[in-house]
DNA sequence: TGTTTTTGGTTGCAAATGCAACTAATGATC
DNA sequence: GATCATTAGTTGCATTTGCAACCAAAAACA
């Protein structure tokens, strides 16, 4: 009986993880080309991401949803809060947590940022039809969900 | 005129980082519960993919085909081979290169894995429709391609 | 109410990473 | 053939990361 070889490439944990890690470089590449040298690591910008979907969240939830430990995020938190794009705000009703909330120029980022995401994922979906595309969004939003519970 | 806002949840970028990095953790984790703590790191294990799919290659290939910085592939081999999962020779015809070479280990080593892999998988995509999930590797396989070149 | 457990956030430490400077080998140009 | 430019790989350094130990606040329980 013949079995096939598996080809590791054509592994969903290969093409998404490749893929990410080369969309994030392509957004990262056009940013610096017309914008400078980049402080903004992309663990700062997933947090952003968080963020910019809901803020006033607490760090313990934007570990889990980042995927980061929670010491990152403290430290991630440090650095966009001596950027003043976000700030912590101590939970009067429960000390422990403390919320966070994106300034003014916090949110004005995400704009500043969306053209350049936008146009490297244009260059990487060229030839792939619209519809294909589509389901490819859907499925990956479905394992997304079904991996974060 | 209305414009929506945009979602970046529902982004490419987003999607496949987060996909890609949680499939990855649910790899690592099943991996440990089974097999104790783990050596090796998800770099070190991006290379052995790429070499598992074709071995002999420079340094400078995985370099580029895992997106690590060279210095990083450099100490990553360090260790692989410390572990007797791959040897360096020296191209006779140009000393400059070093063509990376799996041991019996190193090829053993991904039948071992590839369990691991499939059972996370399986457990993402439960729910998910045969097609489309073969519809979204395609499309991956095709981003993959525009990105890389 | 006093004690124990749990939870959110911070910090120390060791390992990993990207960048830039460096060395060695090859290719290009004169 | 000597000199300069390029390429592959290594190394030093600063930054990032995850883990584990820690502290403070709240919840559970007696």
């Amino acid at each position: 009986m013949t079995v096939s070889k598996p080809d590791p490439h054509d592994s969903l944990v290969f093409l998404t993880n490749r893929v990410g890690r080369l969309l994030s470089n392509e957004v990262r590449k056009k940013l610096e080309e017309e914008e400078g040298p980049q402080a903004l690591q992309p663990t700062h910008i997933g947090v952003l991401v968080d963020l910019w979907a809901q803020d006033g969240v607490r760090q313990q939830d934007l570990a889990v949803s980042t995927i980061k430990d929670k010491g990152t995020i403290t430290r991630t938190l440090n650095i966009l809060e001596q950027e003043n794009l976000v700030v912590r705000v101590t939970d009067r009703s429960d000390k422990r947590n403390k919320r966070i909330y994106l300034t003014h120029k916090g949110k004005e980022l995400e704009h500043q940022l969306l053209p350049y995401a936008q146009r490297a994922i244009a260059g990487a979906t060229s030839g792939i039809s619209q519809e294909e595309l589509c389901i490819c969004k859907k499925v990956l939003a479905r394992l997304y969900n079904n991996l974060i519970k």
